[in-house]
DNA sequence: TGTACATCAGTGAACGCGCGTTCACTGATGTAC
DNA sequence: TGTACATCAGTGAACGCGCGTTCACTGATGTAC
C-alpha cells in the first residue's frame, strides 16, 4: 500500500475519531459536517473524499463500535466456569469495556433507537449477529440443550438486552463509583434472575 | 379561566403536537425551533411565549408521554388474575398502547438514551416512579412477599426494561403484522422466563 | 352597562452566523517508459 | 536512475439558505371604576 492511500486511511480515521468525540455530548443527527472537519483539522470539502454524508460515517462507526463489543463477547465466551462465575465475569467485563471504550458505547446507546434509520438498522443487524453467537454457546450447555431453537434465541436476546441497558446506565454513572457499583449489582441480580428462570424453564418439547 | 389563557394553552398544545409529529422522523436535538413553529402555523418569535427553548418543550413532552404510559400501567395493575394471564394481558396492552400512542412511544424510545441530557434525566425519573409503582404491586403478591426490597426493585426494573424494549421494537414493526406478532411472542417468552426465575428465586433472607 | 387604560399572545422584519455543497486549484505521490 | 505525465487527497473561496434571537408593533382580551 502506497504512502498516499495510507495517509488517506489515516485522515479517514481522524474523521471517525473526531465524530465519535463530538458525539459524547450530542447525537449523530445533530452533528454537523463542518463541525467534524473542524475537529479533525481538515477542510470541509475534504470530507467528501471519504464519506458521502454523515450517515455513511455513522454506519462505519457502528462497525467499529461493535468490533469493540464482539471482542467483549469473545472474552465472555472463554469463561467456561459454572453459571454464577460466568455472570460475575460477564458483568465485570462489561463494566471494564465501557470504561475503556466509553465513546463507542455512548454512541451505540444513543443511536440504538436514534433518529438516523440507516444507523439504527446497522446496530440492530450487529446485535442480531451478537445474539446468534450467544445462541451457539447456549446450545452447547447442558441446561439449555433441549430448548427449542426459537426460545433459545429469545433467551439470548434477553441476556443481550440486560447487557446493553447496563452498559447504557454505566455511561451516565461516569466517575461516581457508588453509582457504578449499584448498577453492577443490579445487573448481577437481573442476570441471575434470568438464569434461575432458564434453569427451571419448562421446554415445550417436554410437555 | 379567561379566553386569552385558554387560547394560550391551545397554542402551547399545538406546539407540543407539532414537535411530536416532526420527531417521528428525527430526534429532539436535530429539531429546529423554526421547523416547529412552521408546522404549528405560528410566527417563530411566538415560541418564546411558551418555552425558553426546545429542551424545555422536550421535558414537557416527557411528562405528557409518560402520562400515556402510566395509564397503561394502571390498566395492567387492574389485572388481578394469575401470572400467566397478567403477562398476556400486559403484552397485549403494551402493543395496543404503542399502536394508539405511536408518536409518544417513538419519542420516549428515541430520547431514552438520546442527546439532550435534561430530557434523558426526565425520562429516567419518570421510569423510576413507574418502577416504584410496580414494586408496590409485587410486594403484595404471595411469591414475592419475602423478597428483599432492593431485589424487588431490581426485578421490577427488569420487567420495565423488557416492556420498554418491546415497545421500541414494535415501533419499527409498523404495519407489518407478522413482525409485530414475532415481537409480541418474544416479549411473552421473555416475561415468562423472568417470572419463572422469580418463582424459584432464592431470597437471601432465607439463606 | 360604558369607558379608559393595562396586559400580553402573537406578528413581521431584521440581524449576524454557520451550514452543506460546488468548484477550480495545488502539489505530493504514483506510473510508464 | 531520470523524465514526463496522470492521479487524486486536500485546499480555500464562494454560493445561497435557513437558523435562533431581538425588537418594536398590534389588537384582542382583561381589569378598574
Amino acid at each position: 500500500m502506497g504512502v498516499r492511500s495510507e495517509r488517506k486511511l489515516a485522515t479517514r480515521q481522524v474523521l471517525l475519531d473526531s465524530a465519535l468525540k463530538l458525539m459524547e455530548r450530542q447525537s449523530l443527527s445533530s452533528l454537523g459536517l463542518r463541525e467534524v472537519t473542524r475537529e479533525a483539522g481538515i477542510a470541509p470539502a475534504a470530507f467528501y473524499r471519504h464519506f458521502a454524508d454523515l450517515e455513511e460515517l455513522g454506519v462505519e462507526l457502528v462497525r467499529e463500535s461493535l468490533g469493540s463489543m464482539h471482542a467483549l463477547l469473545r472474552e465472555i465466551r472463554t469463561a467456561e466456569a459454572d453459571t454464577a462465575d460466568v455472570i460475575e465475569r460477564t458483568v465485570d467485563l462489561v463494566a471494564q469495556h465501557v470504561r475503556e471504550h466509553r465513546p463507542h458505547f455512548r454512541f451505540l446507546a444513543r443511536e440504538w433507537h436514534g433518529g438516523v434509520a440507516g444507523v439504527r438498522a446497522a446496530i440492530a443487524a450487529e446485535l442480531d449477529a451478537f445474539i446468534d453467537e450467544l445462541v451457539e454457546d447456549l446450545a452447547g450447555q447442558p441446561d439449555t440443550r433441549r430448548w427449542a431453537a426459537g426460545e433459545l434465541r429469545v433467551l439470548a436476546g434477553l441476556y443481550v438486552n440486560v447487557i446493553m441497558l447496563t452498559a447504557a446506565e454505566l455511561l451516565d454513572a461516569a466517575e461516581d463509583r457508588d453509582a457504578e457499583q449499584r448498577i453492577i449489582d443490579k445487573a448481577l441480580t437481573q442476570l441471575r434472575i434470568v438464569s434461575v428462570g432458564r434453569l427451571h424453564w419448562p421446554a415445550e418439547r417436554e410437555g
